[in-house]
DNA sequence: TCATAAAATTTGGGATGCCAAATAAAATAA
DNA sequence: TTATTTTATTTGGCATCCCAAATTTTATGA
């Protein structure tokens, strides 16, 4: 029978990847004790085996960085949570914000060719449920130019791409509002004075507070 | 981010159950250990721990026995995966005798939620791609009654309901020999030296020997 | 029954990951 | 520059599971 080998390992990576493709350049211990959850002695004790692993590499001025090696796990990684976040949404019916706890749990499932079967049973999705592209079996990663709402062309038909914010509330809030990855919307007005807008959406217009459709990121 | 707590575990009351409910009756230390392909100081340390939680019970002969609880548990891993090995089989076309690691590791995905929508999704199939049945959420299971093809009645047809025998060389076997769970089968002479039958089989005549066909069951 | 084989148990460790609390080092503000 | 805060690191421990090598108990056969 058959352990969860690295297993943590694989949550280090993939924390790492976004933190450092996030806002944040320079990812220190406390950065990425926050994200995980857990004690600075704890990560940097991981941190360190897993520079011997050759996956990321502690510079001098602490900065913990990914290798190439390390990337292209994280990237792996990224993938498999991707592939079951669309098994989750399409098949079995699952709403968009509800899926990513189950899909932590997914991804750590070790088999590329049951992720290679999956994703040609899921009829090889470019993108996730958020709208976040999945990477290929190289690691490759598609990049969609996206901008959010609150900087779009006014009267211009533009469709909802993915989100600058994942947050449960966020996707409860779009959940309440009817709104969908690949939903087409079109500004209507911008308020001058907090940058709320109206905006239609399937018909009806309804108003977006400036921090909503700042997170909300679509292609024109 | 989330542990497989009691991972362990699960594999402890899986293999219980299945000595328990095969050829042996009194499982002791040695026996489990065999079968969990673990040195026996683990075993007995883990059984002790898991008498503690009321999952076993330690009998006066060693022998070691599941209380209503494990039992309860193992079965609703058992459903796990079983209902893992159809999604395998049905939806990402693995073989029947290609998907047990697989869902060795699926079947302890922790949500109840996520194993009744996959059963919904899987149309509820009350059998697994190796013809054994699928505990329901309360952990009840539908016994079929069925025999080893060498008991079967002369001259009768008879439908392959599972197996007795669920080795990986057994399944090549009958994969090579084009036998699958479901298939019709009619014994059409038993050869009294030694047990091997000629069976029909897709309209054509086969020969199996009687280790085989008793590890074949049916039903009438 | 007595020797021997098998099973059970004890003992001392190991690896992985985690934490709290103490200390050291570095960065920031006054 | 000194005091304060933040970050990094060290130390000692804990929980879970696992092992090998005794040792003790129990069974079995002669």
């Amino acid at each position: 029978m058959q352990h969860f080998t690295h297993h943590s390992e694989e949550n280090y990576l993939k924390t790492l990847y976004k933190l450092e493709n996030g806002k944040v350049k320079k990812v220190n211990n406390i950065a990425l004790s926050k994200a995980l959850e857990l004690n600075p002695a704890t990560v940097l004790e991981m941190v360190r085996k897993m520079a011997e692993r050759q996956l990321v590499e502690l510079l001098a001025d602490k900065t913990i960085q990914l290798t190439d090696k390390g990337r292209k796990k994280a990237l792996q990684i990224i993938r498999k949570h991707r592939l079951w976040e669309v098994f989750l949404v399409d098949k079995l019916n699952y709403k968009w914000n509800e899926v990513h706890d189950l899909a932590e749990q997914l991804e750590h499932i070790e088999s590329d060719d049951l992720i290679q079967r999956l994703e040609a049973f899921l009829g090889f999705p470019s993108v996730d449920p958020h709208g976040d592209p999945i990477p290929d079996e190289h690691g490759k990663l598609k990049k969609i130019k996206t901008q959010p709402l609150s900087d779009a062309p006014i009267k211009k038909k533009v469709t909802v791409a993915s989100l600058a914010n994942s947050s449960n509330e966020f996707l409860k809030y779009l959940d309440k509002a009817g709104i969908s990855i690949g939903d087409k919307l079109e500004v209507l007005e911008v308020e001058a004075f907090d940058g709320s807008m109206k905006v239609l959406h399937k018909k009806s217009s309804i108003t977006l507070s400036n921090e909503a459709a700042s997170n909300i990121l679509v292609v024109v």
